[in-house]
DNA sequence: CACTTGACCTGTCCGC
DNA sequence: TGCGGACAGGTCAAGT
């Protein structure tokens, strides 16, 4: 799914909803989905009864959570735990891959037929995988069709399992950045390189086919054709996809919502992603798809060169 | 070494 | 209507 600005959306849900929430409660009903740092599944959600949400939090397409200390009267059984002794709280990492959700249900949100969520139906549904339940009743479920996504249980501060470049949204990420970066794959179309996450993290699918139109290049360009002022442009279009795709709450194309449920609009915003057949924004000319690194790109065959 | 493909899963859509 | 194949937002491991 969910690339960076849909993350992003989720997070700024969950921030104004779950922050001091003491989890109650975690339902594991694909323990698959549900897993330790090494990857396994972990057998002991139970100590996580009684911690409050102290943090929730986005680097790249992984969201965290931060978790309060265990309080040691309300759960006995985190002895059972490896990393119970010397307790300094718990973090949950959050990815979602191509079909996780994270929904947010505190009693208001109108299950079944609000406009916006009729392609939820009730919760929970055949998807659902994890259900948190906090103290006020209300709950958060991790919906994940394909169950590519995970949840895993880390100690804070503990590293990302994945490969991380330049948060792109922060000061560090400059176009010097992204040249230095992206030429660890000079023969590469830039299209590919974009979404290699140790270039620049957060960028996917999505996103990737919008930078480059946003940056007049043609995604097929290998790396090392591109100049200074082509690296300049490219970095500006990178920040513009992003920060449009959470200005418009997200791309929904068949799985993103929101922690409300909510679709995200970005799609209807895009340039090309999708666009196929479309006319160019720019020039009128029509949307082409084509197949790179064996993922699906479009582009505008006139000012994308 | 650089790059591509396959695997992980489940669902949908399209053509025959 | 049914069936096979392609494809779908991500990422790592294995293969070329």
């Amino acid at each position: 799914m969910p690339e960076l600005p849909e993350v992003e959306t989720i997070k700024l849900g969950l921030q104004k909803k779950i922050i001091g929430l003491k989890i109650t409660k975690i339902q594991i009903l694909s323990p698959k989905s549900f897993q330790n740092e090494k990857g396994q599944p972990f057998d002991y959600a139970q100590g996580l009864r009684g911690r409050k949400v102290l943090k929730v939090w986005r680097r790249a397409k992984i969201l965290g959570m931060d978790l309060t200390r265990v309080i040691l009267s309300e759960t006995k059984d985190i002895y059972s735990s490896p990393s119970a002794q010397n307790d300094k709280g718990v973090t949950l990492l959050f990815h979602l891959k191509m079909s996780g959700q994270l929904i947010y249900d505190d009693g208001k949100r109108f299950i079944g037929g609000h406009p916006t969520t009729d392609m939820l139906g009730k919760l929970p549904n055949s998807h659902t995988r994890v259900i948190f339940e906090f103290s006020d009743n209300s709950k958060l479920y991790f919906n994940d069709q394909r169950r590519f996504g995970w949840i895993k249980v880390v100690k804070p501060g503990e590293g990302i399992p994945i490969t991380l470049g330049p948060e792109p949204l922060e000061k560090e990420f400059t176009w010097q950045i992204l040249k230095k970066n992206l030429l660890k794959h000079k023969n590469m179309p830039v299209k590919v390189a974009i979404l290699d996450q140790s270039v620049v993290a957060g960028v996917g699918n999505i996103y990737a086919s919008e930078a480059c139109f946003n940056a007049k290049l043609d995604p097929r360009t290998k790396v090392n054709q591109l100049t200074d002022k082509d690296m300049k442009i490219l970095h500006r279009g990178v920040l513009k996809a992003l920060r449009d795709g959470i200005k418009y709450g997200g791309a929904t194309r068949a799985h993103f919502v929101d922690s409300e449920g909510k679709k995200g609009y970005f799609l209807d915003y895009a340039k090309v992603y999708w666009k196929n057949g479309k006319p160019c924004p720019r020039d009128g000319t029509e949307i082409k798809k084509i197949t790179l690194g064996g993922r699906g790109t479009y582009l505008c065959p006139n000012c994308q060169s």
